[in-house]
DNA sequence: GCGCGTAACTACGCTGCTGTCATGAGGTTA
DNA sequence: TAACCTCATGACAGCAGCGTAGTTACGCGC
């Protein structure tokens, strides 16, 4: 159960993310989140995930409990990945039309302007802050999880692409 | 086949909508929307909708056609009857803690500030423009969806409440 | 090299939601 | 009343998205 170095465990990835191992399993084998650092190999080994794929996970979970179903999810966070600028500012947005990445409010305005169609809205930053203060309770299990902010040692895991 | 004086009969309500006519028959068993007119009564019987019960099932519709489950849209439609104002103007917004109407945009912008979770938004008005459209083409069957504004005809018939 | 714990793997089943097909009951017309 | 059309209804199938339980095998300590 401890901590590795360089990376988290099935396990530990449930409990930060607040999912079952079943979702975790699931979502690994029909390609919607595999880990980044190492696939499992066989029926001893490990999955080892990284910081970013944790944010993304959380991104699903969050969906999820939008009562957004899971090919929703996985448009959602093909567009995080291939517009890979700074999460922690923009706003995810799901349109019927297409996915899209919003700097600030009035953008989510001028979409629903022209818009037609129904809007997923996924507040990025808020995201990133919830999984950092997991992280922090992972570490430290007697540790609220109520800090007004992360503490810089968790923040400066975050991968920069 | 032929239009009923008031209301609405399945067939007819599927092609408006754009539903199948087992979605139809499957949301009035699960009381997700029974039609407000006449209920069925038997195996021989018919089922006759408003035109304010279209417009649900168009938001239902849209809602689904954005990856959103009928879990979440039982509660959209639940808060779009307890809140009965002025549709056409107004925006629904479905958070994870809970669900409202948004008048303006910026409501919508301060909704996301303050708010942690993902927000679904439906845009009514488009929702009431494209039922108008369909009830057109559904009355005269040579004429084009694509008009850029619904005949005065259609649009009366709108649920006051 | 040898246990042992942990975690991945497999199989089975369940619920929600929908498609398909056959059946049955009203309503309508002749 | 008999034929006929229209919908509602019922039974069955099928997939997505999991839960549960048992099995297997890696990796670590010794």
């Amino acid at each position: 159960m401890a901590r590795s170095e360089e990376g988290f465990r099935g396990p530990q990835v449930c409990k930060v993310v607040g999912i079952t191992y079943r979702q975790l399993d699931y979502w690994a084998r029909t390609d919607l989140l595999r880990p980044s650092l190492a696939d499992a190999h066989g029926s001893g080994s490990q999955r080892l995930y990284s910081y970013s794929d944790i944010v993304e996970l959380k991104v699903i979970k969050q969906l999820l409990d939008a009562g957004v179903n899971l090919g929703q999810a996985r448009r959602a966070i093909a567009c995080l990945r291939e517009s890979g600028g700074d999460l922690a500012t923009a706003n995810l947005v799901l349109g019927t039309q297409g996915t899209v990445l919003a700097r600030s409010g009035e953008e989510i305005v001028d979409l629903l302007r022209g818009g037609q169609g129904v809007f997923n809205i996924v507040p990025l930053a808020a995201v990133v802050d919830e999984v950092d203060a997991a992280i922090l309770v992972l570490d430290r299990p007697g540790t609220a999880a109520a800090g007004p902010e992360p503490l810089p040692e968790a923040r400066g895991r975050r991968a920069g692409s």
